[in-house]
DNA sequence: CATGAATGAGACTTCATTCAT
DNA sequence: GATGAATGAAGTCTCATTCAT
């Protein structure tokens, strides 16, 4: 266990990191990458400013480890889950936006979809991480599922990716929305409940009523 | 009349507030209110970087402004629109469906979202603008409108608010994508085929089939 | 009478320079010259920023039109009064400081101080001539009146222009504390009544008893 | 210990803000407020134009730390002084002047007097401040010591305040003579002298002969 | 390792001056 | 002559980064 191989980024204890990238995860998307300062990442980590530069060598490098690490990890168990998965494809959607829900209820994918939408250009290489890694992976694993769907007379015709959209994007509107208007306070959304209505009205429209259980 | 020299300017008080707000919109939607340079909005607006404060007090000022004036104006149609509808809803979602994609294509609405939701922690007060003139008044159209329906019995029983989002929500994240992704080399949406595709498909899952005309 | 030489100033109008310098007056003593902005000046001058290079061709120019123009008529009174005045001193001393009290209380006087003193490092020419055709012409009267009548007797021994100091400063003061303090709630100087009770005291101290009246 | 090779700076974060301030007054009393540049500050007090900042949050505040700190204890001497005094009017008022002499003489009273006049319309809090607790106070302690001394029938009837003025204005007017017309040449005041001459005058005329010890 | 004082480039903002109208 | 929109140099202030301690 102990030969780590080489990060990306400098370590020299092992908390600090992590704790670092927490912290600045919570300022970066609260601030934006440019009005973000250092010295509130390193208050809010407990840390002094000089010593961030222990970990990180520079701003951007702080910024794309907290992008990169952060959040991949979360995002692929979704991707996995469906590739694996070989049940009906309501099943399946029901499953995945559930755990799109959790995912999004539980953790700081809010916060990390902020930055990337507000940073894609002036971050392109981090924007084209993520969307490589994450999203379109995410959105393939989808996409395939429905379009095997189609194959087995599952799902009415149409284009696949089209319908991907449709069973994600409210969920990823409704976290878009906590982050952007809840803080002025608009009504939040319960993302389970919309997560299930919307998946049951989109089942709804999208089944042939010939496959499934 | 036209041969008029070059002199080092003209005078265009009128036209000039509305050039300079294009000239930020393209700027400040690119780079994020804090690494948006004064001198890049002047120099793509045709003007000095001191002419800008004949117009406009403070950055912020000329941030607020830009996001004021670019967008409202254009939304409100989808507003207006579903409130003066009184056919059936089917009709009336495809209709407002096909008229924000078509603002979202045409107009330089996806800027303006992801300014909104990049700085509304830094500008509270222009989410909550936003929020109150725009976002809210479409929503609560949009969910009327499908209350109406729901009690006259064109529509299921569920919350009409998460059948509001589930219905515009993959337009904005198609919008979203193109800001973000396609730059990057993501394949874009078109989205009038998107916003067909999933109407329909919504549409489907949503009627009761006794209604309408 | 046409002929009207060379004035320091181009002048097209008549009226205009004076009021200019009026203005000009007031917003440089109240502000100091760095701090005053031309647009003030223009402003209360009931122009048009751009025509104050009509008539003066800078804001230094300005200044020096100000400091030159609005004071030294006034001032040069006292000097002139002085050396033409031949009965004794008491009476010379007396009628000196009523002068100065009354153009002290009627003039710009203090504006003016202000700005010489305020602005005599910035502008050393302006000192100079301040000092060499107003100050030291005062003083050097003050200071010789004194001396002819401590060659009459009519004055003790001492410094004539330590003497000459002390007859003014007061009247001076008060004229600074009327610029300076009052406008912060301190009570000003009734500057006829100081002079005539310091001008009092002085003779009482100055005076040997044997010439004069 | 000596031979610490020339690093480019070495932490001082103790004498800095006193080192500062003497930097800024040295500019603020030459320039003016608005005409010093931090620049030139910060070059004289031998450190970077950002380093500043980590002492005085603005220029103002600098501004203000400078006639605060740099005078007020200084002045302060001479009130205190006369009140604790009680002896007879004529020593007290030969010691006051004298020791004001002596202050103005040696201190940077010259400088911060033509800072409070030139600047008073621009900080009025600073103005008030000053004259609360340097100035007024030090007028009424004379004053006071005046009107004491008129009802022990030393000192001849008329305004204590109009005495207190006359006393110590020639020594204000060759503080602001040497801060004024000396750099260009003026032939500057031996204060001491001037003070003792004034004093001496100034006793003849106002005492009665019937008190003193 | 860690600190935080110090740096210096860069950005916003002001305003004297110019010049087309 | 007059105007005031426009310019651009200059100044204040911020903050990522460095480095003596």
């Amino acid at each position: 266990m102990l030969p780590s191989g080489s990060p990306r980024w400098r370590r020299r204890k092992d908390a600090r990191p992590a704790e670092i990238i927490a912290a600045a995860l919570a300022v970066f998307s609260e601030k934006g990458f440019a009005a973000a300062r250092l010295d509130d990442i390193a208050a809010r980590a407990g840390i002094s400013k000089g010593a961030l530069y222990l970990y990180f060598e520079t701003k951007e490098d702080l910024f794309q480890a907290v992008v990169t690490e952060a959040v991949a990890p979360n995002i692929d168990i979704v991707g996995g889950m469906i590739d694996r998965y070989d049940g009906d494809f309501a099943s399946l959607a029901r499953m995945a936006v559930a755990q799109l829900a959790r995912v999004a209820t539980e953790s700081e994918l809010g916060g990390v979809i902020k930055m990337v939408i507000g940073e894609s250009r002036n971050f392109p290489e981090l924007a084209r991480v993520w969307h490589d890694t994450v999203v379109a992976r995410a959105f393939s694993a989808l996409s395939g599922a429905v379009a095997r769907a189609q194959a087995r007379g599952e799902v009415k015709p149409g284009e696949p990716r089209n319908y991907a959209v449709g069973l994600i994007s409210p969920l990823l509107m409704g976290v878009i929305w906590r982050e952007t208007f809840v803080p002025v306070g608009a009504e939040p959304f319960d993302l389970a409940k919309l997560g299930s209505q919307h998946v049951e009205t989109m089942l709804a429209g999208m089944l042939t009523g010939k496959g499934g259980a």
